[in-house]
DNA sequence: TTAATTATTGTAATTTGGACAATAATTTAA
DNA sequence: TTAAATTATTGTCCAAATTACAATAATTAA
């Protein structure tokens, strides 16, 4: 059988896209940055970039972001891998996608580099995007939600403490669903939280007690399997 | 900010690993091959190779699949991307996994172009492979059994036709978990199954009914949320 | 015909899930 | 000071699902 030489393989690039879900206002929302270069100039896009021949895959998507829009320390988790050949107009790109869960009005964002804008878009009216960003950012949603019922990565997207009707709105925005408030709290028996003697401050009305995910038990090796984060 | 030259980043490689699953005498195995070629030559390996530079991932996979082992038109799975700088000795290569079930009896392999030898191998019993094949093995099997949950392709591990015992050890052996048989019946009842007006032949007892995956009931649109393939 | 073996169905007790009511704690306005 | 408003939290009842295990059915082999 014909093999070209093995040097001939080494004309490739890696490129990695930073998908960045938030939620505000009742929405999921992803974190866009308007191109201020060719290609697809002046098209919205993922954050995304080459990744540099000596670099570490995450490294690099933390790297990445944070170039593009001043986000620092977002811990990404790796999705899928897009490799169609002609996926980008300049040469054999590989991409592997990337994402994060953050409370939007937690971090402020700039655009830099070459990112002309940069800004919070809601997935429910995603204009055309640049390259086959539109595709990439409806399969790593996918994998969100996946993760999601199966990774404490839910308490990315709350504070350290937090109420459960807060935690409550974390799954009924991400499903698209709503819960009885009674029966949420018996279904949720299964996911490791620590109850504070702490309450709410400033709200109108009585005040929910705080909680925290109890990170240290879920980890304990014989526990992982007791828990789930499904509904 | 400084940014090397654009084309200085066209110098790195993709490669697949494909790992193929299937299970005999109640063991889950995955398909090694013995690498005849440097670096680790004569190690057990994933089969895998270079992706060509104008190739599609899937096809890559199952090419390199078929050149390295013989097996033809098995459907793969998208895994995840392993890409430590280090992690091939001769040059920047990015790997991405996939992966597929098979019922091995099913399937005859056979070593060729650079594989000295194949071999299924229990996972159970697993040596030190070549690059950081191991971690890559392991890895996959954990998105196998998430992916086994939320995905029909357990059916691809059954004859097209099965008993009910059959379909219940493939749940045993994967998620190493013993199951009531009575009770398993009633937890299938959201797994779209046809029963069919015939037997197992040539078994010493009564013979169990034999039973096919509804594939077109599963497909339809709106019944598809219907549907888990939980335990 | 009967014993052995495995398939299949049934049942009763227990646990979980969903709908909704009752009670508790707090702020605000009268 | 008190009552109304608001949301948090807990409880209860009934239906549904789960579990353990028993009963029955179909087949082969002796």
């Amino acid at each position: 059988m014909y093999r070209i030489d093995f040097n001939d393989f080494f004309t490739s690039a890696f490129s990695v896209d930073c998908i960045l879900f938030g939620y505000s206002e009742g929405e999921i929302k992803a974190l866009l940055i308007k191109r201020a270069m060719q290609p697809f100039e002046n098209l919205w896009a993922i954050p995304g970039d080459l990744i540099y021949p000596d670099e570490d895959l995450q490294q690099a998507a933390e790297r990445v972001l944070f170039e593009l829009t001043g986000l620092n320390n977002i811990a990404m988790h790796q999705s899928q891998t897009f490799g169609k050949p002609n996926r980008h107009p300049q040469g054999r790109v590989i991409t592997i996608s990337y994402f994060a869960l953050l409370r939007i009005e937690d971090f402020e964002v700039k655009a830099s580099s070459w990112a002309g804008d940069v800004q919070w878009v809601s997935l429910k009216n995603m204009p055309d995007l640049a390259f086959d960003h539109n595709h990439i950012l409806s399969s790593t949603y996918e994998m969100l939600k996946l993760k999601l019922q199966n990774e404490p990565i839910c308490f990315d997207l709350l504070p350290e403490r937090f109420t459960l009707n807060e935690f409550q709105q974390l799954y009924e925005f991400t499903f698209e669903q709503a819960f009885d408030k009674a029966n949420f709290r018996k279904k949720i028996k299964y996911i490791p939280l620590i109850a504070h003697d702490e309450k709410q401050q400033n709200v109108k009305h009585r005040p929910a007690k705080l909680f925290s995910f109890d990170k240290s038990s879920f980890e304990e090796e014989t526990k992982q399997n007791r828990y789930t984060f499904k509904m």
